[in-house]
DNA sequence: ATATAAATTTATCGCGCGTAAAGTTTTTTG
DNA sequence: CAAAAAACTTTACGCGCGATAAATTTATAT
């Protein structure tokens, strides 16, 4: 008791020695009174927070000059209750944990706050339960647009389909076919067939290590890409599928590797991985093992991967990869979004984007 | 547009048929006219969506009857905009890339949801203006209370103490002293003090291992936990700091690890390092450079760690770590927060609770 | 300068729900 | 069973802002 009358007497100093700094910052405590103070009509201002570019440049400037002079901020809930279109942008992952997802999402994120948008991040953790009250709970948001990377195999179609028929929504990352106005990702084929084509000139061609029912249509897309690119080399392939369900893919990788190699170790001397996550859990595996993974001479095994995961340059030994293009699925995926959003939510045709990988050559392959 | 207008048609096709499955299902605009469906008065209707268990139970088994039978949510924005209480829980952690606070705000998610309450996830992205911004932008939100990891030596202790006023707030991860009604950590003495016993226990005592401007508090805690034990002990401690500054741990942790070992090693054949982020960056140097981390005859060096990041157990060896207790760390976070909401926001004095981690002996000691 | 277009003001309504007061019904208590 | 308490209904108002129409001012073009 006697700490909490200190404590507060402390603040009421803070207090009264801030108010010094700003006299002139009078509380407003609605749009009325800051267009009273500002000189402005209340519709006029209305306008200027809907859109600042729709005011003349005077009367903006006059605003302005107003925000700085006062404590103003409309009120958001107000905002939204009738304007037909708000500025909130969903922002919804399926796996949050995958570092590879944070990095998207904040590259995202920015891009919506700079275009004065108010982004919210979801993750759906891998749950379709969660996935569908995510959408739904987005819903009454009634957002401007979605950037929705969904979970793929474990989302339930039907449920995404309605709601990208009734919110503006650009689907990245796992695309499922004709649903939502765009999607924009990376081109698989890309991928696999840089590092295919890379691992097969500096060795022997890899094997394809991934789960055998994987997460997402990706993990399809980059097997189909390296049976492609195994014929057009007229190399035979070699699938090794592990089993695991789920999001958990180091471990996944880690058990299904550390039974191959107690079963006998793997068809090729090289082996390339469905995806970085998979591959870490895999160079766990080797490290246990005891055999050494790289190019060099000491070396057993060369093992390289997809998606340039944010950890996979510090991996024993660094992980060769093939990289996303980050920064342009991100950009381009916001860019669809507001395009789709001033277009009234609705393209003439399905938009569909896809971004070349980059090898990136590390120590692994 | 041929395109379009088939799909057009598909999509009708869709809606009738489903049509047909709920018939009952009618979409009801407002309260108000769910009201008229289930028999109650708006007002009442009100008060148990603000509360359902502030109505007689044949009331709410009424209301939840029509609940099922017709599709109506509250308007949230109208809701929020004149209830002095919202359900919006804010959750703020200073570096969503790193997978630590993932884990964490993934069960604080949880935690909220399962209690009724809306949470929204924010990210500092380690700059302090963000953290500022966050802020700013969760005050408009009128969230019921928020729980704020804060950056730490980068924050802005003004604009948090001024929010702390304002809005109920629990702090987690990193304290700050005074601010906020309470704290929810972990113990960092105790993370310490199981490691430096351990190891000592088991072969040559450490040195530790850290950055020489630590981007939070924890750190400065761990490195005096450190010198405390290593002197209740009557050994010398080695403090081994290396330069950079901001989140991304691993590379400064691979960059100083390197330098390090160019210049002829650690001062001891045992490394404690501050956190398991930069122990994955002193791993990934001790690889490239041959040497051999763990606990067995050709090793050279030992290597624990605190935290138990979601990676630790795939780091090449796997990391020997003093862990958090996730669980009770976010989950009592969340009681806190749920106490002092019901408490009208104050406390008489402030809660500051620690958990103690436990030791998770794996290859690297 | 005059005509025309564009931007702003004035006035007024409505959104969907929270909240409060007063009256009515239902439940609980002794 | 009556009296008190609790829960509900009715009525009414207000929140802060979006939207619109008509009147007025200001900018642009001829």
């Amino acid at each position: 008791m006697a700490f909490q009358c200190v404590q507060n007497a402390c603040l009421i100093g803070h207090r009264s020695s801030k108010m010094g700094k700003c006299m002139a910052e009078r509380k407003l405590k609605n749009m009325e009174e800051f267009a009273a103070a500002s000189g402005i009509s209340r519709p006029t201002v209305s306008k200027y927070f809907n859109d600042p570019a729709s005011v003349r440049k005077t009367t903006r400037q006059r605003i302005e000059k107003a925000l700085e002079e006062f404590d103003y901020r409309p009120n958001i809930f107000a905002m939204n209750q009738n304007r037909k279109l708000t500025k909130n942008v969903g922002i919804v992952v399926p796996y949050l944990a995958d570092p590879f997802f944070t990095e998207i999402a904040r590259r995202m994120e920015r891009c919506c706050l700079e275009a004065g948008f108010r982004p919210t991040l979801y993750s759906s953790h891998g749950q379709q339960h969660l996935e569908n009250e995510i959408l739904d709970s987005l819903r009454s948001l009634k957002p401007a647009g979605v950037l929705l990377a969904p979970l793929g195999r474990a989302s339930d179609k039907r449920v995404i389909e309605k709601f990208c028929e009734d919110v503006p929504t650009v689907l990245f990352d796992s695309n499922i076919d004709g649903i939502g106005e765009a999607f924009v990702g990376s081109d698989n084929f890309s991928f696999v067939s840089q590092t295919v084509d890379y691992l097969t000139r500096t060795g022997e061609s890899p094997c394809f290590f991934e789960m055998s029912t994987p997460a997402n249509p990706n993990a399809n897309k980059r097997r189909t890409a390296y049976l492609q690119t195994m014929e057009r080399f007229g190399l035979e392939p070699h699938v090794v599928k592990v089993d695991g369900e789920g999001w958990a893919f180091e471990q996944i990788g880690r058990d299904g590797a550390l039974r191959m190699l107690k079963a006998g170790g793997f068809p090729t001397s090289t082996v390339l991985c469905s995806n970085d996550r998979l591959a870490i859990g895999l160079l766990s595996a080797c490290y246990d093992h005891g055999l050494r993974v790289g190019r060099g001479e000491g070396c057993a095994l060369r093992v390289a991967s997809h998606d340039d995961h944010p950890f996979s340059q510090f991996t024993c030994p660094s992980l060769t990869t093939a990289a996303h293009d980050y920064d342009s699925v991100s950009s381009h995926a916001f860019k669809t979004l507001n395009t789709l959003i001033e277009a009234g939510g609705r393209f003439d045709q399905r938009e569909e984007t896809l971004f070349a990988a980059h090898l990136v050559l590390r120590s692994s392959a």
